[in-house]
DNA sequence: CTGGGGAAGGGGCCC
DNA sequence: CGGGCCCCTTCCCCA
């Protein structure tokens, strides 16, 4: 080097970068400086958030530290606990092992669980190295092969579990620290697709988006096919949406009701593909399966998933019962306890069984009513079609025989033709439609709303056909026919 | 089994 | 467009 020149000089310490791990680790086996709590299950794991933004792109995010990342899209410092039931205890503390040592230790028993883990927390190597290991593959991203439009329905009724706890809890619980991490998957090749439990696993890790950022993940539902195409549909995301079959598309927004609707996007949740109408629900929705409740009762510190809950809910504390029946003293909490009040002073029962024609005051009891006892029985044992010697049809079996192949829309014209509930006639909204309760609504509640939940609520399709549930045994060539039609 | 209360979740309207 | 607020439906629980 010459005097007249300030070159810099490179004097590498091998050992630092395992110095320095390693005093961190020690640092946090005894909780020295630890400025984030794990938490999976109950066991708590104290970390450092430093540590955890630099080996997670969860953490990145979560923490805005993450390049080009908005600071006030994170959590920031306001967060010191973090609970994290979808990532189990073990494989949590292999994780955190792994980023304060640079060694995963692991039992193969717990491979799928850490690479579950992995994969939800963004780091990446233990993911690939867990795949490797599993003999898994995780490319091919957005080309997930996922369930057919027909089970991915199916599977969407059960409730959606919540292995996904992120709740957040800073020193002053705000609802800002409820907000999920934002975790692009750009440059991070998706989890690996998936066997059974997994894909819960691949869904939640593309659910840990940020709300921000799931715009880039979920697919926009368009709303017309005049739509210009969106950038994701260019570029090949189909694979996940399917806008024809979108519950929206026939029945939402055209078929009902004249009632006007907003000219919003609805979103279609990765999880459980159910498409969410309006704007800024999304993130809502997300929380029925995340688990989140980041709003507290400041008085019980009962904690809700949405704001308008736990203000229903302080109504306990100060004895606001904002709905008072206009008959009586009673005052209710909820404008539906008036209601479902007023119907006993009016003694109106508008909801009859149409088998036993026992009434009920709500909908709700009659559709317990039906599923609990031998009304299901009579319905099972209608007669077999066709088997009638004389020929002609009893009364029901012509509704059967006419409503067999037809579109609810059409069944919901011929009910209401019938000035009433078609007795005995159980339809069911989709030839693989497991909904008792939506052929009730068919059959004896409102009529309009049901159609209005059959064809743009439920049914994969815009119109779903009408089978009759107690014969599918004799009409499973029917159904399969119906099916390939569909 | 029924009546009733409450919670949870979705959608519409409005700001 | 996001969020607040409200209404509605459905489910669960208890008496």
């Amino acid at each position: 080097m010459s005097p007249g020149e300030d070159g810099l000089i490179g004097i590498p310490f091998p050992e630092h970068s395992n110095e320095l791990l390693s005093r961190l680790n020690a640092q946090r086996r005894t909780g020295l400086l630890c400025d984030l709590t794990l938490t999976s299950h109950g066991a708590r794991y104290p970390t450092h958030r430093s540590v955890m933004a630099a080996v997670s792109l969860y953490f990145r995010r979560l923490f805005g530290a993450e390049e080009g990342e908005d600071g006030d899209e994170g959590v920031g410092d306001s967060c010191s606990v973090c609970q994290l039931d979808c990532v189990s205890p073990d494989a949590l503390a292999a994780l955190l092992e792994f980023a304060y040592t640079a060694t995963l230790t692991i039992r193969s028993s717990g491979m799928r669980e850490v690479l579950k883990g992995a994969q939800l927390l963004g780091i990446q190597c233990v993911a690939d190295a867990c795949r490797d290991i599993l003999g898994e593959t995780g490319d091919n991203p957005t080309n997930q092969q996922l369930p057919s439009r027909r089970k991915q329905d199916r599977c969407s009724v059960t409730r959606a579990v919540s292995p996904v706890r992120p709740v957040w809890r800073s020193p002053d619980d705000t609802p800002e620290c409820g907000l999920l991490p934002a975790q692009g998957r750009e440059g991070h090749p998706p989890p690996a697709e998936v066997q059974d439990g997994d894909t819960r696993a691949s869904h939640l890790g593309r659910l840990m988006n940020g709300s921000s950022h799931w715009s880039q993940e979920f697919t926009p539902i368009p709303h017309r096919p005049e739509d210009t195409p969106s950038e994701e549909e260019e570029s090949g995301a189909q694979g996940r949406a399917t806008p024809h079959h979108s519950q929206s598309q026939g029945g939402g927004a055209s078929a009902g009701s004249g009632r006007k609707r907003k000219s919003q996007t609805p979103q279609q949740c990765p999880v459980c593909q159910k498409i969410i109408h309006g704007a800024g629900k999304l993130p809502r929705h997300m929380r029925t399966h995340t688990g989140e409740k980041p709003f507290q009762c400041s008085a019980c510190g009962v904690r809700f998933t949405r704001n308008d809950k736990l203000k229903i809910h302080m109504r306990k504390h100060t004895g606001e019962r904002p709905y008072p029946c206009p008959s009586c003293p009673a005052r209710f909490l909820h404008s539906y306890d008036l209601k479902n009040h007023l119907s006993l002073h009016s003694g109106d029962r508008p909801f009859e069984c149409p088998l036993c024609h026992k009434d009920f005051a709500r909908e709700d009891h009659l559709q317990r009513h039906r599923k609990g006892h031998s009304c299901l029985e009579l319905r099972t044992r209608r007669p077999r079609r066709g088997t009638d010697p004389s020929g002609s049809p009893p009364s029901e079996s012509f509704g059967q025989q006419h409503l067999d192949h037809m579109s609810v829309a059409a069944a919901a014209q011929l009910l209401e033709g019938h000035g009433g509930p078609m007795q005995g006639v159980p339809l069911l909204t989709g030839a693989r439609m497991p909904y008792p309760e939506l052929l009730w609504r068919v059959v004896a509640g409102p009529v309009g709303k049901a159609l209005d939940k059959a064809e743009g609520g439920s049914s994969p399709h815009g119109s779903a056909s009408v089978t009759h549930r107690t014969w599918e045994e004799e009409d499973e060539e029917q159904d399969a026919a119906g099916e390939e039609e569909e």
